[in-house]
DNA sequence: GATTGTATAATTGTATACGAAAATACAATT
DNA sequence: AATTGTATTTTCGTATACAATTATACAATC
């Protein structure tokens, strides 16, 4: 019965459990629960307006994440993320972003590369437009576009999970000088190491790349 | 005391989902279910005799290690892991296998290298006895115990993750000749690093360790 | 025979019910 | 005041119920 007043404005094709995993994803990573904080099941189910199987759904997930941390009988706790986490979590990536770049030279076909310089090409069109909004979307893009070229399923979802992670930390610092034009050119190197089709050169430009990337973001 | 090396995969007291999550991973990844397969909720809830809401929460789990696929009011579908697969998690393992002995010999306490060092006595004692039962068990507890010297909880929880998805391949490979002999120099290689305070030593130790094992299990 | 439409069954997604464990409140005791 | 014991409440883990979607069976049509 109560099917019938869900809200049908928002039109969702997806179960419940994943967009309230995002939302958890974002709200544990953005600070709004803290680690160490008891996420009380009855009170998420309140808050998020759902009932506690999806719910519950969405904490495991949370949980092979390492998000979140389950204790038998007495509930779910936030894990989240320290700034140690960030800057090794940094360090991780950046093997990985290696290592995709690296496969991805070898192994990319010749539509992947069509679509890589066709974000790079938009990426160098919005930064001269200075749109930032559109160029974290396109920034994202040409990673992942990358990740697909390395043709190594796991390292795609890995690479995948921590871009999520890393996506609401401190996203206001792209606002400072050069922030755009600096990435722009971060990125050209990499783009080139694939014209180039050479590995060694891709894998130092991405190393570059993230090792600023991290300082931007880390400090 | 060997309770020490005990395989903790059986958790007596925990949820359903903990456990059943284990022996659904067990179950893919040796190929009882296939790539591709259709996983019905009811058929395993009559096979595991488990109820819905544990077996959903273990799929969810599943979903987020990629094991399992799962596509809206149509049900859970294997990923599973292909050779490729196995190719790919051992270049990825081997990566952070040598980030974390690099930084496990940097880092390490007094402590957790007397723990080493006992795990490693342990290792010789148990390959003299040609007790392979317990050196698979050692083995996990020497990788983990650099893992834990790393103090790096990301890399930690990603290594575990990583040594759940191989377990289960091949094991019987290990009855080769030699087999336990060969493996006890490899890791004297690496322990030799941490007694020498030789990251750059261990890194290579390592790259060794995990090629050789790479060869020993894919072939 | 192939195809379409429709009724039925099966299965999923979600909500709720219920027993068990843990947290809490509070009185009794020291 | 601190501590212990107990009753009550809360929360969790699990089972089950129900609505919505998808799959299946099968008759009607071409």
């Amino acid at each position: 019965m109560l099917y019938k007043f869900t809200d049908e404005t928002e039109i969702s094709n997806a179960p419940i459990s994943t967009s309230l995993l995002a939302k958890l994803q974002r709200d544990i990573l953005t600070g709004k629960f803290k680690p160490g904080q008891k996420l009380t099941e009855q009170d998420l189910c309140r808050e998020y307006e759902v009932s506690r199987t999806p719910l519950r759904e969405a904490l495991r997930q949370l949980e092979a994440d390492g998000l979140v941390e389950n204790i038998l009988n007495r509930g779910s706790f936030v894990i989240g993320m320290s700034d140690q986490d960030y800057n090794d979590l940094f360090e991780m990536r950046k093997a990985y972003e290696v290592q995709a770049v690296e496969w991805a030279i070898d192994r990319i076909t010749e539509e992947e590369m069509e679509r890589l310089e066709e974000i790079f090409e938009f990426m160098e069109f919005y930064t001269m437009r200075n749109d930032i909004e559109k160029m974290q979307v396109i920034n994202s893009s040409f990673h992942q576009a990358i990740y697909e070229a390395s043709h190594n399923r796991i390292l795609q979802k890995q690479l995948s999970v921590y871009q999520n992670y890393l996506k609401y930390k401190d996203p206001e610092r792209v606002y400072e000088d050069n922030y755009l034009s600096t990435v722009l050119q971060e990125h050209r190197a990499i783009f080139k190491a694939f014209t180039d089709k050479n590995a060694r050169e891709g894998a130092l430009a991405m190393e570059i790349h993230i090792n600023r990337a991290k300082e931007r973001h880390c400090r």
